[in-house]
DNA sequence: CCTTTGGGGTTCGATTTCTGAACTCAACAG
DNA sequence: CTGTTGAGTTCAGAAATCGAACCCCAAAGG
């Protein structure tokens, strides 16, 4: 990941950008939030080319950023999913999020705290509890009427409430009737 | 700006980064809220190719997130400065600062309230105040012992106190003697 | 008046990165 | 054994980035 570096600026936010800043990263880090764990349900939500899905995901593990494990159900398959480190992005990933739901497009998606049911502010606090939750305890639920246009089997899985940082199972809700 | 973009993403991430995500913009940005505004200072502070630092400005000035107006003691020269669309981008910089400052390096700077001297924690609250202060409450300084690498004037003039947003002047301290 | 200087760009090849399509390889299903 | 699918790698063309060179204008110097 480290060529296409800042050089000698000397300062927090460009050593973040070095790992965080490339294209499609943010995105991924975003799905993984949402639960994403595999190769090709990052492929299909994302419309990323594979040679660079496969660059970024290595960096971002050899970037501390996300875990690389076996897959029990499929050998010689992989699941990613995100460090402790990744975990503490959710401030910087919801703050863009909110912003970009503010001045951009209006967010399809509400976060809640668990804990208590309660819409999260922009700045990421439940406004019940006076508290930041961490992303294991926030959940994120459709607004109302606003329908994806995506059609991949991501897209269909968080068409329902979901728990950050829970497994999606994509492939689990073929509408069988 | 808006050839790479994210396609048919749905999402209030991805037309964020439609609009931030570009290599050198969050710098950018940056050097915006610590008071840089002309080219020259941008250019010197970042060492980034010209070509590329104005396609970035008029980028970001077609985007809303700066402005561009003549400034008054130079005919045909401009200055940058943050609109208000983009001065609500200070969360999400400090949120990657935090997260770049406690994950990757050390921060040289600090960041204060304004109103009351308290350092901000890593999610910009202000223990003191329980609140989180816009930018234009928020003042930097360099923390005791830490020293730049850099020797460019804005980089000097950041060797100092200053309040968020207000213009840095970086020429003004040649040290005469 | 003419020349120099410096800010603010634009232009231009060389290099690097991104992209989509084609190809490989291993695990499984039938 | 054959076909399929997930997970990559390889490859060539397109796009972005880079640094250096060039251009234009305004002010300063003489």
């Amino acid at each position: 990941m480290s060529n296409r570096d800042y050089g000698e600026q000397d300062c927090a936010l460009a050593r973040a950008l070095e790992a965080i800043g490339e294209r499609w990263v943010l995105l991924i880090i975003r799905d993984a939030f949402y639960g994403v764990r595999n190769f090709n349900d990052f492929r299909m939500h994302l419309d990323i080319p594979k040679a660079v899905l496969s660059e970024r995901l290595t960096g971002l593990v050899d970037e501390g950023i996300l875990r690389r494990e076996p897959d029990p159900t499929h050998a010689g398959r992989h699941l990613y999913e995100l460090t402790q480190t990744g975990r503490e992005l959710w401030p910087a990933v919801h703050a863009l999020l909110s912003w970009g739901s503010e001045h951009r497009s209006t967010n399809r998606l509400a976060f809640k705290h668990i804990a208590c049911g309660t819409e999260l502010t922009g700045r990421g606090d439940c406004p019940t509890c006076q508290v930041a939750p961490p992303p294991d305890n926030i959940m994120l639920e459709p607004r109302p009427g606003a329908k994806s246009r995506r059609q991949d089997p991501v897209a269909i899985a968080l068409g329902g409430p979901h728990h950050l940082l829970e497994p999606l199972l994509p492939r689990a809700a073929p509408p069988a009737d």
